[in-house]
DNA sequence: TCAATCACG
DNA sequence: ACGTACGTGATTGAC
């Protein structure tokens, strides 16, 4: 690596060009060069005898707040080791702690910090650190007291921008730390492994991250002031880490057997309908192909007049087109019906045995508390909240999801028409709050108000139509989409609206001022004080004004709702824990929890 | 790597 | 006269 002063000898232009790529690719080895910490005066030391170690944790144990990182072999904080362990408790200065790769020496030195990381009297500060106490409980360690998370705090602060450390340290401390591949290499087959970074590389890499995390809490307190965040941090976000640190770590169970029989059931229907679609198609194709699909229905059938393009030229043959065009030809609903089987066998079916974890036996995804602007959580590895249910082939993906023994049982409780009720908090419109508290069913009150007639007159066919107005008014409403999704004209779509807005007069009120309010201030926020900025709100393209717009009314109800179901999963996780319940949250689905719950705690709930 | 599709709320 | 419903993640084919 070249050190900064060779640097400024170069050539401006070839500076800039250098900076330009220094600041297209995040982290990577040239930014790592330009700017690096390792110009910075700093101190970062390894501790590797027993000596140094109860040393530091002496020192560890005086403070008042400490930042710490964990340097492990993999990604996946429910199947990795620990390969190190770091500290800050100073800018510029750091330890970094090796932790051998044998079990019980690894335990050995965990346990004499494992005060430290339990001492309910030290803040503790991490960036990621639901990744970190995962880890940790590996070893047995239960990381207690107060804790602060650097990129759960940004997620608040700039809800938009990513809250990887690199870009944080680039943008709010001006430098860009080692970077993982500067260690180990590109993700790939070829990346090393941790294990085997020279102890010198690995401590400069392990205390500089503790280290800079210690100066990002610095950086972020005041900014939370000034974004009005700090208590939405304190009492939701923060409070939130270790309740979903546990769900992560107590897993599903998963019926593989099942599954299995299922997959083999599925490849059969998938080869029958793959033959009878190649032989109505006439020639061979990849039906898993949508351009061939698409040259299919639209070249050589020529089952549409004008066949809808996708913005690259190519025909569109999604569902909501395909089903429109299914009294056409027979082949529209094979194709549909190869999609729903294909789609089930590859992303659920065979896809999720391959998850299970080796230690526990059951399926831990990951919950994101940093990636959905709006403030909801999202899951990964697997998804556990898109599992199917809504036709009777998915259901059966569902009923795979079991409880751990015959002595429990899983329980699912959901809100009932949330984002509506948060809609109607927040217009208070008399109509749509008069429908709730008489606990109406809301699309047929709806559907009643906006057809004109009686309830009991709501036909299925009104009571659908009114449903997909509820949708679209919280999606931020237009003609085009509402006529889309119902198969009607555009007119008659207008018209529905119309009505639906004179019924209910406050909600279009809600809509423009939710618009008025993100054009004066630059954002939307929900209930709890949350953000959302909306730069295009202002915009002179109508596109992307119109996405700013829906943003402005859409990003409150649906954030509202995040905040309400994430104070609800503080709550019961607290007293579960404080009535030592065994009952455990397995699952957060937006509006829905999942429980699983030993037999005997059935009475007392 | 991106676009298209589709699973969920 | 525009293009259009909000938020996610996984898989596949095509380049």
């Amino acid at each position: 690596m070249l050190p900064t002063d060779k640097w400024i000898c170069l050539a401006p232009q070839l500076l800039l060009l250098l900076l330009k790529f220094a600041i297209t690719e995040e982290g990577d080895e040239q930014s790592a060069v330009f700017n690096n910490i390792g110009n910075v005066p700093h101190h970062y030391q390894a501790v590797t005898d027993a000596a140094g170690r109860a040393e530091l944790i002496q020192l560890l144990s005086a403070q008042k707040e400490i930042s710490f990182d964990t340097e492990t072999t993999g990604i996946d904080s429910q199947n990795t080791e620990l390969v190190g362990i770091s500290f800050s408790i100073k800018t510029h200065e750091g330890w970094y702690i090796p932790i051998p790769e044998q079990r019980e020496e690894a335990l050995k030195i965990l346990n004499e910090f494992q005060p430290v990381y339990e001492n309910e009297n030290i803040v503790k500060i991490g960036q990621n650190f639901k990744y970190d106490m995962n880890v940790l409980a590996l070893y047995g360690i239960e990381v207690k007291g107060k804790l602060f998370d650097t990129m759960v705090a940004h997620y608040l602060i700039q809800p938009e921008m990513r809250h990887n450390m690199n870009v944080l340290a680039e943008t709010y401390l001006g430098y860009s730390p080692v970077s993982i591949e500067t260690l180990i290499g590109k993700k790939g087959k070829d990346q090393g492994s941790m294990r085997d970074v020279a102890l010198e590389e690995i401590t400069e890499y392990a205390a500089e991250d503790a280290d800079v995390t210690l100066q990002l809490k610095e950086k972020f307190i005041p900014m939370l002031e000034e974004t009005a965040t700090t208590q939405l941090l304190n009492e939701v976000e923060l409070p939130l880490i270790p309740v979903l640190s546990a769900m992560e770590r107590e897993g599903i169970c998963l019926d593989i057997q099942t599954l299995k029989e299922f997959s083999k059931l599925l490849e059969g229907d998938i080869l029958n309908i793959d033959k009878e679609i190649q032989t109505l198609a006439g020639t061979p194709f990849n039906i898993s192909s949508p351009k061939q699909v698409g040259d299919i229905l639209f070249e050589v059938l020529k089952i549409a007049e004008k066949p809808k393009k996708t913005k690259t030229g190519q025909y569109a043959t999604g569902e909501d087109i395909l089903s429109k065009l299914s009294g056409k030809h027979p082949i529209v609903d094979k194709i549909l019906d190869y999609r729903e089987i294909v789609k089930l066998k590859s992303t659920y079916v065979d896809a999720l045995p391959l998850m299970v974890n080796a230690r526990t036996g059951r399926i831990h995804t990951t919950f994101n508390q940093v990636v959905a602007v709006t403030g909801r959580l999202s899951s990964d590895n697997p998804n556990l909240q898109n599992i199917p249910i809504r036709t009777s082939r998915g259901r059966e993906v569902r009923k795979a999801f079991v409880p751990r023994d015959e002595k429990h049982i899983l329980l699912s409780a959901d809100y009932s028409q949330i984002e509506l009720r948060i809609m109607a908090h927040l217009c208070q419109d008399p109509g749509l709050l008069e429908a709730f508290q008489n606990n109406l069913d809301i699309h047929t009150a709806t559907a009643s108000k906006v057809f004109g007639v009686a309830l009991e007159e709501v036909s299925g066919e009104m009571r659908r139509k009114a449903k997909m107005v509820n949708f679209g008014i919280i999606y931020g409403i237009s003609a085009f989409g509402l006529s889309e999704r119902l198969n009607i004209p555009r007119k008659e779509a207008a018209t529905i609206i119309e009505n639906y807005f004179i019924q209910y007069p406050l909600i279009k009120d809600y809509m423009d001022s939710a618009i008025e309010k993100a054009r004066k201030q630059g954002y939307v926020e929900t209930i709890l004080g949350r953000k959302r900025y909306l730069r295009d709100i202002n915009s002179q393209n109508h596109t992307v004004r119109g996405f700013a717009e829906r943003n402005a009314i859409n990003a409150p109800i649906q954030g509202s709702a995040a905040d309400m179901i994430k104070v609800a999963m503080i709550n019961l996780h607290k007293v579960i824990q404080d009535k030592k319940f065994k009952s455990r949250m397995i699952l957060q689905v937006h509006d829905e929890l999942v429980l699983m719950y030993p037999l005997e705690e059935k009475k007392t709930k």
